[in-house]
DNA sequence: GTTAGGATTTAGCTATGCCTAAATTAGTTA
DNA sequence: TAACTAATTTAGGCATAGCTAAATCCTAAC
């Protein structure tokens, strides 16, 4: 059986390596993970050495996962957004409340439980945040998204999904409109990277400060 | 925090002890949850060491809950009782697929959990085994129910609860009509402990063996 | 009262997964 | 090319929670 720990170790190779299964390395796994450097490369050589070989590891060269590994991670992130959704539709989670508790029970689910849930949303294919529900059993994929904050001026732009990271983040985000689905245009990008930003041609202008136009992503069209 | 094995030994010791807070011993743990009895040892005397004392554990005289650990194990027998019902009502599941569900994520759910999944239930008071789920923040209660096995022949008899421990046995008990709230007669006892058995005055008299016969639980009157 | 045998505890190990401090490596910069 | 530095690895520990084998305790039978 896999481990919570290794576990959470394969998603974040998955989710740092992006779309190129790029080489993730001992520095940005241990921040990402909330965890030393010393205990990366310990969890690394001990995965690379074992049965299931779930991720490709040499020495100062970073780690990428095998098909095994990848298979593992993207179920997790399935469970992920299947739990987030749940927790929202069903359970009356406001957006800003599913991340932390589906981070934990994404571990411990069944399949039985997966599948019973994906039917009662009806396979649905996002969740809260926009982001993309990967099939069962299958690869999900990266879509290339643009941040806010590098969206050029007066294009119009809708917002695909929003970084479920931080919850005041999310709050403020509701409290200004700026959730999946939105059309908007940016009016005006501040030295501080703040922008002004009109929501669907609407009368209002919106102060997002650069933080926030970070954690929003972009595209030209619904979804 | 309370790791997964300490939920577990808590629970274990309140069930073990039943109503009158009976001293449990080191070999009935260890049986019940399936670990040698020098790992049982080591936890009592890790836990009867450590800050918030949840348990009273005194040398080859075996150990009793304190109130704290009283409260938490309690705790769990609500996030379990809750998951079984929910899973079974929400999620579709058998009356026999949801223990081992139940025992694995009661470790897990939040407080917040707890009281969504309660409410979409509409604070329910059973479980789909019949057994009682505690209020929040209460201690449960024991109730003195008899099994089938011991039940005097020709009284009537109502099913308040079935064991759960056991998936087989829940299917043949589901088959044979045995579920909380069935009225029957027991009519002949064999000396295999195998009984003979009339449900709700109906015209069939129903074989149930030994096994079969400790894991109902009855009572004079519904519930 | 002794004593045998079952229950329990002690001793000593293992695996997982984290930590700090120290050593080493690799890549850049002088 | 040599040195510096940031990234990484090694070395050595700790806590949790399991295990086997061996010692010890308690009680019930003699
Ligand atoms: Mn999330
Ligand atoms: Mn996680
Ligand atoms: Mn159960
Ligand atoms: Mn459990």
């Amino acid at each position: 059986m896999i481990s919570e720990s290794v576990d959470d170790y394969l998603k974040a190779i998955l989710e740092l390596g992006g779309a190129h299964d790029e080489r993730v390395t001992t520095n940005a796994l241990a921040e990402r993970l909330g965890v030393r450097t010393p205990s990366v490369t310990g969890m690394l050589q001990k995965l690379a050495a074992q049965k299931p070989l779930l991720v490709l590891y040499e020495k100062h060269r970073g780690v990428q996962l095998t098909a095994a590994g990848k298979r593992r991670a993207w179920e997790l992130v399935r469970h992920h957004r299947l739990l987030e959704l749940f927790l929202h539709d069903v359970l009356k989670y406001s957006w800003d409340e599913v991340h932390d508790e589906a981070e934990r029970l994404e571990h411990f689910i069944s399949e039985r439980f997966e599948d019973r849930v994906s039917a009662i949303l009806g396979d649905p294919e996002f969740d809260p945040h926009g982001h993309a529900i990967p099939r069962k059993d299958q690869s999900g994929v990266f879509r290339d998204e643009a941040t806010l904050a590098e969206w050029p001026l007066h294009k119009p732009a809708i917002i695909s999904s929003v970084s479920d990271r931080n919850a005041a983040s999310l709050r403020e985000l509701e409290r200004l409109g700026l959730m999946p689905g939105a059309a908007l245009i940016v009016e005006q990008r501040k030295s501080s990277g703040a922008l002004a930003v009109r929501l669907d041609g609407g009368p209002e202008v919106i102060r997002v400060n650069k933080d926030l136009a970070f954690r929003v992503l972009v595209g030209n069209r619904q979804r």
